[in-house]
DNA sequence: AGCCAGGTCAATT
DNA sequence: AATTGACATGGC
């Protein structure tokens, strides 16, 4: 168990922020998540939160997991204090990490989002593990499933897929699977693309990869700070808080957290 | 019951 | 270049 105290930190906001299906409220305080083939038990209370790993697993991997040695109060004075909605946004979620997640698991987590709704992602990805997953035990003793790499589920049928309940998306999952494993597209030359636009672009090459779905990957595994993925809910508040466009010159490098204010306050707050 | 969900793709205009 | 319809499924 290693304790740290953490500013702009929030368990809960990260949970409901839509980037990673596979985290959830088990207690009152307490959440547990799989990541890559990675199991974490984690509490907070306040702005001490408890890891249930040994030093070197949160160093080596959750640390850059939840961007912890980033400061988002930074992030926070960046925003424009005359913009009321993205200050309200901003406060309201500044607990929210821009994560960085397995960039394979990203591909599929968000060709499976496309036309879907959360509660529904969450089951499929957890079909797939279940089904195609490596079955792991924990240091604690609970069971779980990683998330299945392409080799995997390039072997899977479109048929086989598709009983998951993953419709449509089932096609772009096992021929984006296959095109990775013939080596026709290379994660690893992704990983290394030091420009966003780049790294989008190739992505985009990716059966089912379209320019939201590319956004998503490189925010979310890639860490390219500036992606900006524009889905049903963005679009609405661009169209009513943002008729002259979001102010990208102003967010710069940063349009990717802003983003993730807003998304976050849509979905809870933000209801009218 | 029916609308909608973190869209993409290909066929039209 | 912009618009439109098909594509699956189930949550609410």
């Amino acid at each position: 168990m290693v304790t740290m105290e953490l500013d702009n930190f929030s368990l809960e906001q990260i949970c409901d922020s839509g980037q990673c299906f596979r985290m959830k409220k088990t207690g009152e305080n307490t959440y547990s998540l799989v990541a890559g083939n990675q199991y974490l038990e984690v509490s907070q209370k306040g702005s001490i939160v408890d890891f249930n790993c040994s030093d070197t697993e949160l160093i080596c991997f959750w640390v850059p997991y939840f961007d912890l040695d980033v400061d988002y109060g930074a992030y926070i004075e960046k925003v424009n204090s005359r913009d009321q909605y993205l200050s309200k946004a901003a406060a309201h979620g500044s607990g929210i990490r821009i994560l960085q997640q397995d960039l394979w698991e990203m591909i599929v987590t968000f060709l499976i989002s496309q036309q879907n709704n959360i509660s529904r992602i969450r089951g499929c990805i957890e079909r797939l593990c279940a089904r195609y997953g490596e079955k792991r035990i924990s240091g604690n003793g609970v069971e779980y499933y990683g998330f299945p790499g392409p080799e995997i589920l390039a072997e899977a049928t479109e048929q086989e897929l598709r009983e998951l309940g993953l419709g449509y998306r089932a096609r772009y999952i096992a021929e984006t699977a296959r095109t990775i494993v013939k080596g026709e597209i290379s994660l690893e030359k992704i990983y290394r693309m030091r420009y966003y636009n780049r790294a989008k672009n190739e992505l985009m090459k990716l059966c089912g990869v379209g320019e939201k779905v590319a956004d998503c990957i490189c925010l979310f595994a890639l860490h390219h700070m500036d992606a900006f993925p524009v889905d049903t809910h963005i679009r609405q508040v661009l169209d009513e808080h943002y008729k002259r466009g979001f102010p990208n010159r102003r967010y710069h490098g940063i349009r990717g957290i802003m983003q993730q204010y807003i998304f976050y306050y849509e979905l809870t707050e933000g209801r009218r």
